[in-house]
DNA sequence: GATGAATGAGACTTCATTCAT
DNA sequence: TATGAATGAAGTCTCATTCAT
């Protein structure tokens, strides 16, 4: 409910109602509406912070990791395609109001994870030294953020197919693999 | 208020009262408040499409439309802050079932833009012949759009932070200059 | 319905459809219940200040200012029964959370009307010199409120026909006559 | 609870809560919320009644009584706040409709104690011979209830106050030997 | 006998839309 | 044409009470 409808359209008791419950149980799991919300965006957040996590620590380079991100980002997104909308639904302003008691929100560990990969590789002289690695790993986040968003919104799967010049988004791996080239 | 609030928080009476305006009167220029959002939103492309149609007449290579599209990202953003919140809230799969009649949303201008500046830069051997062009104008938009919406979204906008190690989002020349070094 | 129900076991759509008005109209009107109950009871304390304003204007003496008073506190009660009875709810404890709004609450009239009249009287050697007339204005008070709510309490009524083993509040002209004399 | 959100604004789940016993358990003791509710409201008409009497028993003339009674008034008030709470609500129009059930409601004790020791007194040639003692009766017990209620309840409180001209009720020992004196 | 999850009627309130004036 | 009072469905949330365990 909450990703196809977004959180104000969505409406508790037709989620009690399609879960079979009364709307006291629903209210007995979760305080209010917004705990409820909340409490789906969290585990979203935990579901994700755990397949990056495990990147980070096998990924060799920065070039193994960019790889394994695109992949995660699909995975993330096929998996939980709703998580997937309710994460876009997030960034947007209308929810900053929410975003208050999201605490873990911006515990982003991205930066981290490719600012670091993006030193090393750096000092390995595998970068071209005039590049700011901090803007660096910002630009290919932002690529990671807009392909994962494309499985679940429809406004950014027509996107990627424009501009792919494709009717569906059929191959992954070629796509990712170009991606990964540029 | 419906930038702030999203369009299912905004209420079409009090659009009429902070406009002081009767809603009667209000329902006689928008049919509903589904047809007040969409014309709000078929503005913001308008805008938004005379911008970067301006950009490819003027450009005479990708780097400089990469330069400029860049400026035009900030330019918008800064100059219609809440039509660029609109535009984000549109990508979100919550707000799907009214883009059904956004008939101009996806006539987007920037793929052939960039695309025909990419193929007109690789014939010249200005970029590596093994990559793809239209995976690399998919990328750089995926750049643009982020840093856009960066300018309206509390979000986007920590993120950015974050990511730069920044408190505010000041010198945007440097950025904008480093996102096209990178 | 608040007079028979009090406050919390009132409903503001049970008020509507006994008013055959929509919900909606009533909330066109009043803000909200408490709204309503503010609205209602500050009335009343304007009628109650009316009439008492009016008898210290026309009193020449406490004797005479306390045979009005008596003959008010009935003329209101039997006048308007609903907003006694409310008044009586307004006392208790459990309304206090709505008496910060009711910021005319306390602005009490009797206070100074009846201290006013008893230090006159005082002077002129019409009571007991070692009397407290702050003291006396309240007890004297005291009397007044409860045999005004006795004609809108069920309970202070049953407690007046006990003491003075009548069956029924008939004969108040005595009754006043007799609470005079004491 | 009861004593300070009123009958209808307390939840017996929350009293249940907060005494840390199972609302079953709860339901096995008492049979419903108004069951609660009169139990507690019994248990004060009784303690109230064992001071009344006690007073009864040990006065000599009306002036004793009457001191004692005022005492009495504060003592209750004090000891038993809450219990204070709820009597003043229970005279309330608004609780009429539990007091059906509250049989020993009205099996009011203080009557016939101040009447008959009013008789006495007339008897005795203490008391003007032209006063009716019934009237009388009523109008000190009105007294005392309101210097009871002044304990338990915000509003009779600031009326006292209000009165008295003074900030708080601290010295109650002077305030009685007045009410008393008049 | 004790537990407490579950129920669901009903409370307050909002708001897109209509239509008599 | 303009107004804005009125509508009432629908949303969030509470709570007295039940009953399987």
């Amino acid at each position: 409910e909450f990703a196809c409808k977004g959180y104000h359209a969505t409406s508790i008791n037709e989620i009690a109602r399609n879960a079979n419950i009364s709307i006291g149980a629903m209210y007995s799991y979760f305080a209010s509406k917004e705990d409820l919300f909340l409490s789906i965006v969290n585990e979203a957040y935990d579901l994700m912070n755990e397949i990056l996590q495990k990147i980070g620590n096998e990924s060799k380079d920065v070039f193994e990791c960019i790889r394994k991100m695109l992949a995660a980002s699909r995975e993330f997104a096929l998996k939980y395609p709703q998580l997937n909308q309710i994460y876009l639904d997030i960034t947007t302003q209308a929810l900053t109001s929410l975003s208050v008691r999201l605490s873990s929100k911006l515990e982003m560990i991205t930066p981290n994870l490719l600012g670091e990969q993006l030193k090393n590789a750096k000092k390995a002289g595998l970068i071209e030294s005039n590049l700011d690695e901090k803007i660096m790993a910002y630009c290919i986040d932002n690529i990671f953020m807009m392909y994962q968003f494309s499985f679940s919104s429809d406004y950014y799967k027509q996107r990627l197919c424009i501009y792919l010049e494709i009717e569906e988004i059929d191959d992954m791996d070629q796509i990712e693999e170009d991606m990964y080239s540029f």
